[in-house]
DNA sequence: GTCGGTCGGCTACCATACAAGTACGTCAGC
DNA sequence: GCTGACGTACTTGTATGGTAGCCGACCGAC
């Protein structure tokens, strides 16, 4: 109810419902808002979010081809639980081109670049000060964003986001331990550095093992967290809630 | 009106129309059979496919998502022209996750995976012989996705065969052009022995420089069919085609 | 008590109707 | 002949109705 009005209010900037739509989904199951399992009903959206099926609809269809919900037809949507082969997939594509990005960026870097780097920087130490993790997420979101751009592949960066989202859902479980903020801060410095020494090997090796640290973080939720994770291939039966209808009745 | 009856006769596989209509688009795109620039109308494809706007216009979206048409709204969707930067952007982030695969590939690759892959080469020199163009297209694609299935990365390779689209489009021109079949099964050949030999770097050499002169090829038919690409960022009057009301009148 | 059939309610899928907006041909005015 | 306003026909976007299919609870038979 309360984002409902809030919705038709932000249309006005070019984009019509569906993006919208799709926005707030994304953002929330990444977010962890909605979580891993969960169904997410076209109608009980629609009329949440105080519009129609259809850009609901479609928004779902996106999201599943980006692999964050499953659509079981005549059966429901559910946010899709996190597994192991996704995460690793994501983290395979996500080093491999950032990587990649990361070595024709060297030597093509100019002073300008380096600046606007440090810059997300000193932002990202600003944000762990205040231990505002959402703030540091984006951040953290624009750093790796703009070092792709650095090397001229802003374009792949896309890409990469949506391998990211996959890996992101588990990380936000994994964050509020604040200490963890700083120790990435001083790798993202650490990466900074060496870009703008032209160190090509030693950069790659840095990058690299950051984002290894992330995804070492994501096993370890794993154990902490068993119920957002599918150890099936195929769990074929998400198991209708049914309690919600009764909810919704004592609700009225 | 050929299409028409098949496309609800397969239906019975498990796949939705939805994904029906993707499919069949999606090949008459990367095929050439529709050509960057021309107009797709969603009431033109449903009336032709015989199906509703619905499941037609949901699969001109995931199209649109993976860069294959552009949709204006209130003005039409259109094939896109093939933009320098999406081709180099393709090319990037193909080469990267290829490469960075086939290195981990090499090492885990077992008799049974170099004999697997062998089997695709003497199937493409057949096609070769017989000048099977369109063979040879869909054995190219099955040997670079087990490629990458070696390295137990193939949950990755939808993200490369995305890619990869943006250059098969063009690569369609030019491969008539059968000494490069020879050329190309060649540098397969190449790939598989250093993959075999367990000779890391060269592989990746060499499988990099195959996906280059794939990537050059696109420039050379540039060259010979610019009406394809698209030099602008936002070429914002796609240009309605007039002609063909008037064409439809003819036909009844 | 346990098993099997039935039925209500939910789901996503597809079809259709309406709305908002753009392009282009036409025609009046100059 | 040229220019500019207008109207029609088209476009995609959104809303809504109807259908097939699945789940899960209920209930009677054994």
């Amino acid at each position: 109810m309360t984002s409902a009005e809030g919705l038709h209010a932000a249309r006005s900037r070019g984009r019509n419902t569906r993006q919208l739509v799709h926005e707030v989904l994304r953002s929330r199951i990444v977010g962890l808002e909605l979580e891993p399992g969960s169904a997410v009903s076209e109608n009980d959206l629609a009329a949440e979010l105080g519009v129609s099926r259809t850009p609901v609809r479609e928004s779902l269809i996106l999201l599943a081809d980006e692999g964050l919900v499953d659509i079981y037809p005549q059966m429901g949507t559910f946010v899709s639980r996190i597994r192991e082969r996704d995460v690793a997939s994501a983290q395979f594509i996500r080093e491999a081109l950032e990587c990649a990005a990361l070595r024709e960026a060297v030597g093509k870097a100019g002073a300008r670049d380096v600046a606007e780097l440090r810059v997300l920087l000193t932002a990202q130490e600003e944000a762990d000060r205040q231990s505002d993790m959402e703030g540091f997420f984006q951040l953290d979101e624009e750093f790796h964003a703009r070092l792709m751009a650095v090397s001229g592949h802003a374009s792949a960066w896309p890409v990469v986001s949506q391998a990211k989202a996959q890996l992101d859902r588990a990380r936000r479980l994994s964050l509020p331990m604040t200490q963890q903020m700083s120790l990435l801060i001083g790798q993202h410095r650490e990466v900074v550095d060496l870009l703008e020494a032209g160190d090509l090997d030693r950069a790659d090796a840095s990058l690299r093992s950051h984002l290894r640290l992330v995804f070492s973080d994501v096993e370890k939720i794993r154990a902490k967290h068993p119920e957002l994770f599918s150890d099936e291939d195929a769990p074929l039966r998400p198991r209708r809630d049914s309690a919600r209808r009764t909810a919704a009745r004592g609700d009225r």
